[in-house]
Parts: structure tokens; sequence; C-alpha cells
DNA sequence: TCGCTATAGTTTGTACGCAAACCAAATCGG
DNA sequence: CCGATTTGGTTTGCGTACAAACTATAGCGA
């Protein structure tokens, strides 16, 4: 195990995203923006402090993500009014519209990932990884 | 399986990027940078190509590794008389220096990460991961 | 030998991840 | 009611990841 884990994870990231970045190419979306519209398809409308963290990047991060879906006319910024501070953020219809398609391409890749897997060694792989996380104090 | 197998690395990957950082802020490392040196500790001298390829870094993010690690006296680059295109990568004694620590280190890592796992489940994961890293074309 | 092409690295431009500095709005204590 | 602190987001700076353009050197064929 000199694999380090650390490598192979890495490789395993590198091959997802260049999967999925040539299979949205038509929609031009990188995952993590794909991450964020998926956040917000399943609530549009919230606040970017929680779909920063759901989305598993920092307000710094998100600020420039947001700025180019924003650009491209995916999503818009609001202003909440009982709290000024507070900016929701909401899809625009073209957003809204590339949940089915993105979905559907995900699952196939994620299928593709666990091809040939039983769902014993799907759900034994998938308690591994939430362990090894809760032991790297993932919280 | 909601969780998009990604995310779930995504998460992985921060926490264990979060544990090495803060356990090698004495030597102010990154886990690219390790990644490199650890390549260096294994074979001296080998050339940026094949060190890019075995750390997981494309040519052009080595250059800025190895820019910043020159900077601080871990490795130096030379020049190859026989063909003059190509640039081998020599650790310094300072370089060489971080190996034992910083091996140790990782190893007690690993072993946070997988604590509680039995021999069979580490191999297990261990196979998954291969598993995954072809199924998804890995190369 | 001359031009063509291939190869090795670096540079450049875009997109994040992360931390720290910053600004505005809200809240709290006296 | 006012100053200090806290909170929500953006900005900034550094370190990659990745692709494309560029430079220098090597090797190849006519």
């Amino acid at each position: 195990m000199d694999v380090t884990l650390s490598l192979l994870l890495g490789r395993i990231r590198k091959a997802f995203r260049h999967q999925f970045e040539s299979r949205a190419a038509p929609w031009d979306l990188t995952v993590p923006q794909f991450v964020v519209l998926k956040r917000l398809w399943q609530s549009d409308g919230i606040r970017t402090a929680l779909l920063a963290h759901d989305a598993g990047a920092d307000s710094g991060a998100l600020t420039g993500i947001l700025n180019r879906l924003e650009a491209r006319g995916l999503i818009t910024r609001r202003r909440c009014e009982e709290d000024r501070r507070v900016v929701r953020i909401h899809l625009t219809h073209e957003g809204r519209a590339l949940e089915p398609p993105i979905i559907a391409l995900v699952a196939s890749l994620n299928e593709m990932a666990l091809h040939g897997f039983t769902p014993e060694e799907r759900d034994a792989l998938v308690q591994s990884l939430y362990r090894i996380g809760d032991n790297l104090g993932d919280e």
C-alpha cells in the first residue's frame, strides 16, 4: 500500500473530470459548476453560504463560479430583503433546463465508474469512503 | 447512491489535504509538492516529463512546482548534455533530508484514514479504487 | 545540407481551492 | 442610542490543473 491513497484518489478524480467535461462539452460545464447547479436544482433560491458549504467550495471560490454561471445566464443573484447582507441564488429558465440532460449524463458516468461492481461491492465501497472521511475529520 | 461519488471523493481529498498540510506545516509543503519529492526520493535525476507523468501533473503545472522547490533550495535543474532539450531534476541535500520525516508523516496519515479497517477491507478498497480508475479510462 | 516535423519544457490564460484582508449590514452590550 | 463585534459576500494572492501557444533542440528525408 505504497500508493499513498491520495495518488489513487487523484487519478480517479482526474479521470472523472475528464469524462465529465468531454461529455458535458455541449454545455461547456466544469465539475464544480455542475455541483453548484445540482444543489440549486434541489432547492432554488438558497443563500450563498449554504450553497458553498453543500457544494464543497468555500465562499471565495463560489463567487467566481457564480459570476460565470450568471454571465452565461444560468443563474441570477438577488439581495435578500429581510437581511440585506444575504444574497439568494436563483436558477433561470436556461439553468433549470440543464437538469435532465446533465443528471442523466452523471448517472451514466457513475454507472461507468462502477461497471462490474455487485450491489454489495458498491455498498461496501461507499461505506468505506464514508468511514475514511470520518477518520480524517471530514466534518 | 445520489452522492455522485465525485462529491464523496472530493470531501476525502479535501480532508486529506487539510490533514497533510497542517502536519507538514513545519516544512511548508503542499500535497503536489510532496508527490513530486516522493518520486524524486525514489529515483533522483529523472527527467521532467517522467516526473510529471508519475506525479500525476502535466508538464505545465510541474514547471511551477519545480520553480518553488528550486527557489527553496530543495532541488536543482540540470540540462542534459546528450540531449539539450531534456532537463534532469536533482535533489539537494536539503531535499533529500526531508524524506524520513515526510514519509513517516504520510504513513501515519494513511493509517489514520484507514483506522478500523481490517486488512481485507483495505485490500478490497484499494482494488475497488483501481477498478474504478480502469473503468473511467485511467490510462 | 536544408527544410519539415517531432519532442522537451516553459509560458500564458482560464478555472478552482484556500486563506486572509475587506466592506457592508446586522446585532449586541452598556 | 452608539461603538464594538459578528456575519455574509466579495476581493486578493498564492498554488495548482489543464489546454494551447511558443521556444529550442533533435532527428528525418530529399
